[in-house]
DNA sequence: CGTTACTTTGAATATAGTCAAGCAGTGTGG
DNA sequence: CCACACTGCTTGACTATATTCAAAGTAACG
């Protein structure tokens, strides 16, 4: 079983290092590590599962590659993302510990998606056809596969809650406070945290261009809510962030807004009072 | 088994009441609807669905429901959405025949949405347990499910990259485009159709205001692209609307743009020549 | 026939995108 | 150790796209 260690962002490799010697799992350490109940009829299963380590930099899996395992990340951080019409690259998720990879391709039988290092990984191996196998093994263990399914079904439509009804602001607010929330639950701090992605992964994945992103973060910075210093961020008012999510974009502005958002409209900037102005501008962005 | 015959649109109903003595069906048919392979090891299999009938505007299944049945289109136009945190509605789809509705409740065990009937339905209620029943008895019956959760979660990424990706004009471009496949491989005709649902929730789940839905209609149809009355479409030039699709958004203007988007612009308005404009305004919607 | 709900259109405005330039951190070779 | 380039990030100025507000038009319904 794999401990559940609290370590600081720091030691991750370190400890990653520790683990080299573990070269493979059983179905009991592979559920927990997916957080799913252990099945209790695969007490006795012989199945073992390999890991696998990859650079900072390295490709785990092409779009277009015929489907033979699913991958499931036990250490380190990865973006996952597809290639459009255009050959422009949608970053779609940055799967880490605990994340299953692959889910997206049992449907054609071929992966969908690339993903990427963005550090050093420690990857396991989950071959499709043990899968079925479990499954027909065991109908808990099929239940709980069903389960991670429909867990990152109802995830992806949460981040197209996010896309369709959320500002700029409010997209990266929400993104820094749910990273925060996936490090702690890792058993890293939620409020202080290395992003291993680049601003123009960032900006990708939020669908808002890398300016803006970048403007956001200086905003939030002089706002004393987050102190950003290269990828490194501490989040001072998660409050902040979390209260963003809820005054979402410029299509649902109720009167709740005006009372909070404009006094940041002060702090930000000195309110030069423009003349008939139907609310505050929250967070100018100049 | 369900033949597939091909009527217009208005005669949907009329044929949804000749379906009327058709209370139960088998797996077979169901795998047939679902569009996955037939398990043949299930060619036996007693096991029987219930359909029930739902009118326009009643709710088929509400939020936090108890997941007790997955229910499978036979017949009818619905509208599924959920509710954000400010209670504001976000549409997910407009299931229709074929589509299988409540795959994302089993991550939680409860309806993680809920689905309004947009006209008269046939809806076939698959008990979750029946279906891990099946799960177990048949592999293939449980590969095809997984490939419809995996074509699920495909389906949503792909509106991820279009809410991220694509302007206003794409969105409703594609949605157009969309539509007429979508009833097209229902029997239809993907040129003419009449779209079920409200402007507003085409806005809403495109994400845009529908405001912004009508005008891009209406330049579409001053362009000659397509006709609109009320709700009934009729696509004049599909290949526009796919066009679309490419040049989406602002973020990649490429040069290709210029040479196609150019003439329109002087079809849709008398162009007048701003001065120093980097690129012709492709669909000025004024 | 009047009320209601839905839709279209216009005008003004805001948000976010594009272009452009400069800055900061990193690494390489002299 | 420093200049150099390189990449990634920030900031400013300008502009386009799409939203909001407002009002009028149209279809649907009792």
């Amino acid at each position: 079983m794999l401990p559940a260690i609290a370590h600081s962002t720091r030691h991750a490799f370190q400890h990653n290092e520790l683990r080299s010697k573990e070269l493979w799992s059983s179905v009991q350490e592979v559920c927990d590590l997916l957080r799913i109940n252990r099945p209790l009829d695969l007490y006795e299963d012989s199945s073992r599962f390999q890991h696998v380590r990859f650079k900072a930099g390295q490709t785990v899996n092409l779009n277009n590659d015929p489907l033979e395992n699913l991958f499931l990340v036990n250490c380190g951080f990865l973006k996952s993302s597809m290639t459009d019409d255009l050959d422009k690259e949608l970053v779609l998720s940055f799967p880490m510990k605990g994340d299953l990879i692959g889910v997206d391709s049992i449907h054609l039988q071929h992966h969908q998606s690339q993903t990427m290092a963005l550090s050093d990984c420690d990857i396991i191996l989950v071959p499709y056809s043990t899968l079925q196998e479990l499954c027909k093994k065991s109908e808990q263990f099929g239940h709980a596969i069903l389960q991670i399914m429909s867990r990152e079904i109802v995830r992806e439509r949460y981040m197209l809650g996010v896309q369709r009804s959320l500002s700029a602001e409010a997209k990266v607010g929400r993104f820094l406070y749910m990273m925060g929330e996936r490090y702690a639950q890792l058993g890293y701090s939620s409020r202080r945290f290395n992003l291993r992605m680049s601003r123009n992964e960032i900006a990708n994945y939020l669908g808002v261009a890398i300016e803006t992103v970048s403007r956001i973060l200086s905003v939030f910075h002089r706002l004393g809510v987050i102190t950003v210093n290269q990828r490194e961020i501490v989040i001072i008012d998660p409050a902040f962030l979390t209260d963003l999510l809820k005054f979402s974009s410029t299509k649902d502005r109720s009167a709740e807004r005006c009372t909070q958002k404009s006094q940041l409209g002060t702090v930000n900037k000195f309110a030069k009072p423009k003349q008939q102005q139907r609310q505050q501008p929250e967070l100018a962005l100049s």
